[in-house]
RNA sequence: GCCCCCGUAGCUCAGGGGAUAGAGCAGUGGUUUCCUAAACCAUUGGUCGCAGGUUCGAUUCCUGCCGGGGGUACCA
């Protein structure tokens, strides 16, 4: 219940009317929840609807135990609790009320206020921070595109988690190390090398990329019906394997054409690594890795290849080596485990990589599992419990996976540029005097491609839509940064400094509770996001927050008239200023936890 | 074959043993002498894939089936 004041009093008080109410059960059960404050807290909910107060405890198991009827407990205790309440004038701000099997407490909109708006005015950007995680690393596996390839919307999912994540654990103290696990190593590099012998001087003369994308198609539709281009590649990546220099010399033009591309994207998105260590990174350390798992006794001899076997475990065996002694993706993924646990001692290692991916990490835990076991290494050292496969869905066209192999890829940048030319023509209507206007649509048709993509709990397949992507309306990013932006717009307009609030009784309304009761949650989201390592938890909460903002903004008065922010009375403006500021300072911040900007005006 | 995920409004998605199943988009009707209408208000729309089971209570948990996707040793 850290950090949660308000919770913690709620159950402070029902644990106290639990006592009172049923003194004989205290006495033979007391264990059961009712009689302990932090169990009680765990059952608290949030009511379905925010009119019914801001927490909730549903008493139905209750009444099974006592054999009453749980209206019938809910109203004597809610008798109880406010008089426990009104007893003490700390705790005047709470009341209760019972519906039915629910019981229903509220934290009266005055309060709420002052602790809200006195804590953000104080802390501002800070709002949510905190220092758990001082001291500690967390390792983010991100974003990992294949070099010589086009970067599709595909790998914008990893791209957008990792790097919200990122921000994430960095706000809640943590220091967290992004690397971005280049797929710059493998057999596809064989082919490209091949291709590129046949090809490469017909193709190579547009941009680079797309004639890189271009022969890796035609090689696969070549491969069809010339199976002896398959030998050839293989061959060629053994070259490379072994160090021979033509083939290293157009891998690593490959790869520096590749990484100059990515990085543009990079640069667009708004999103840094600390390191840029790819497979081939891993090359020089896999034969201690290889040694150290043989010293374990984990390998075996199987069809010619080396594995892990893991039968036992319910798994395929582990792929270490092929037959012709190349090694596979497990291998380096293991060899980059044991470097980045000695490199960084890290508390926590995250793998953003998509559900068909999910099998190939359980095996390589387990591989780390049993090596540790073999290895004897002392409890605290072990790092399998630190490891976490953070998987998520695909991201389909019209029902399809995207291949590349196919040719059938959308272009992140494409959907970024025509993103952003869309978000320009709005400008152009809409406020044709912004001062920026193309650094303007470019934050929002960023922040709506990566707001599209974030708004969608992690583990389902998302179709790709472009309709989705190109809207600006409803439940987008262009809604919260149009919202942010109109709360500057009320900052600019007041034109001087926010001051204190003194009386906190003007929000008295439904519609004021609602905001700040999601202001004060704002922390808890933050939390829940890091332990569920789901930015969507981030995206929605601001939804709901900008909707219940916009409620108070455009209420209107008994006359039809809309109820100003800004008015003649000086203090209910001030005061309101104060709320207009928090909420402010919160989309503002949520939307950068999301890797997205918030322009000030747009 | 076996394993995993998904199936909720026309569409895209929330919810996840209990309070009338929620949003946005699309549809319909409103709101501006303008604190940015990229907004707000109202309204239409649901046998929560199907069938059983557990329970005082299931859209939610369990089993089976149907439909979609993914994984299942030398790709990553």
């Amino acid at each position: 219940m850290t950090g949660d004041r308000y919770g913690s009093e709620i159950a402070r008080v029902t644990v106290k009317a639990f006592r009172h109410l049923f003194p004989d059960l205290a006495r033979s059960l007391p264990d059961l929840y009712i009689f302990h404050t932090d169990l009680l807290y765990e059952r608290l909910e949030t009511p379905k609807n925010p009119e019914m107060g801001n927490y909730a405890l549903p008493l139905f198991d209750l009444a099974k135990i006592t054999r009453k009827n749980p209206a019938e407990i809910n109203s004597e205790l809610t008798v109880v609790q406010n008089n426990v309440v009104r007893k003490d004038e700390n705790l005047a701000h709470l009341s209760f009320e019972a519906v039915g099997g629910f019981n229903n407490a509220r934290v009266s909109t005055a309060k709420l206020a002052e602790s809200v708006l006195k804590d953000i005015a104080k802390k501002a950007d800070d709002y949510g921070s905190s220092d758990e995680g001082s001291g500690k690393n967390i390792v983010i596996d991100f974003s990992s595109p294949n070099i010589a390839k086009p970067f599709g919307v595909g790998h914008l999912r990893s791209t957008a988690i990792g790097a919200s994540l990122y921000r994430v654990f960095e706000k809640l103290g943590y220091k967290p190390i992004g690397i971005n696990h280049l797929g710059d190593w493998g057999t596809q590099f064989g082919k490209l090398i091949v291709a590129y012998r046949l090809w490469g001087s017909e193709m190579m003369n547009k941009d680079p990329i797309t004639g890189l994308y271009d022969l890796y198609v035609k090689f696969h539709k070549e491969e069809e019906n010339d199976p002896s281009l398959s030998d050839k590649a293989r061959e060629a990546f053994k070259a490379l394997e072994d160090g021979q220099q033509e083939e290293a010399e157009l891998w690593k033009e490959f790869r520096d054409l590749s990484l100059q591309s990515f990085m543009q994207i990079y640069d667009l998105l708004n999103v840094r690594f600390d390191y840029y260590h790819g497979e081939s990174f891993y090359n020089d350390k896999m034969d201690i890795t290889m040694d150290r798992l043989k010293k374990a006794g984990l390998i075996m001899e199987s069809e010619g290849a080396q594995v892990v076997d893991l039968e036992q475990y319910d798994l395929p065996p582990c792929l270490l080596a092929k037959a012709d002694g190349a090694t596979l993706y497990a291998t380096r993924d293991i060899a980059g485990i044991l470097y980045r646990w000695q490199e960084f001692r890290f508390h926590k290692a995250l793998y953003v990589v998509g559900s068909a991916q999910r099998d190939h990490f359980k095996q390589v835990f387990k591989v780390i599992e049993l090596l540790e076991e073999a290895e004897g290494t002392p409890p605290e050292e072990r790092i399998r419990s630190r490891l976490h496969h953070v998987e998520f869905g695909w991201i389909k066209f019209q029902d399809k996976a995207m291949s590349t192999r196919m040719g059938n890829i959308i272009i992140l940048e494409d959907v970024l540029a025509k993103a952003t030319r869309l978000a320009r023509e709005m400008i152009v209507a809409k406020n044709p005097n912004l001062s920026d206007i193309d650094g303007t649509a470019e934050m929002i048709g960023v922040g709506a491609v990566i707001f599209a993509d974030l708004s969608t709990r992690k583990h389902i397949d998302v179709n790709f839509d472009w309709d989705a992507v190109l809207t600006f309306e409803g439940e987008t990013g262009p809604y919260l940064q149009y919202t942010h932006a109109r709360l500057c717009s009320l900052v600019r307009h007041y034109a001087r400094e926010i001051p204190p609030v003194s009386d906190f009784s003007c929000f008295d309304r439904q519609e004021e509770n609602r905001v700040l009761d999601l202001l004060y949650r704002f922390p808890q989201i933050i939390l829940e996001a890091a332990e569920t390592y789901e930015p969507y938890v981030i995206s929605s909460y601001l939804l709901n927050l900008g909707a219940a903002f916009n409620k108070v903004y455009q209420r209107k008065d008994d006359a039809g008239r809309i109820d100003k922010i800004i008015s003649d009375d000086i203090n209910l403006t001030a005061a309101r200023m104060a709320l207009v500021n928090a909420v402010r300072v919160v989309i503002r911040e949520g939307l950068r936890l999301m890797g997205i900007e918030a322009p000030e005006e747009m």
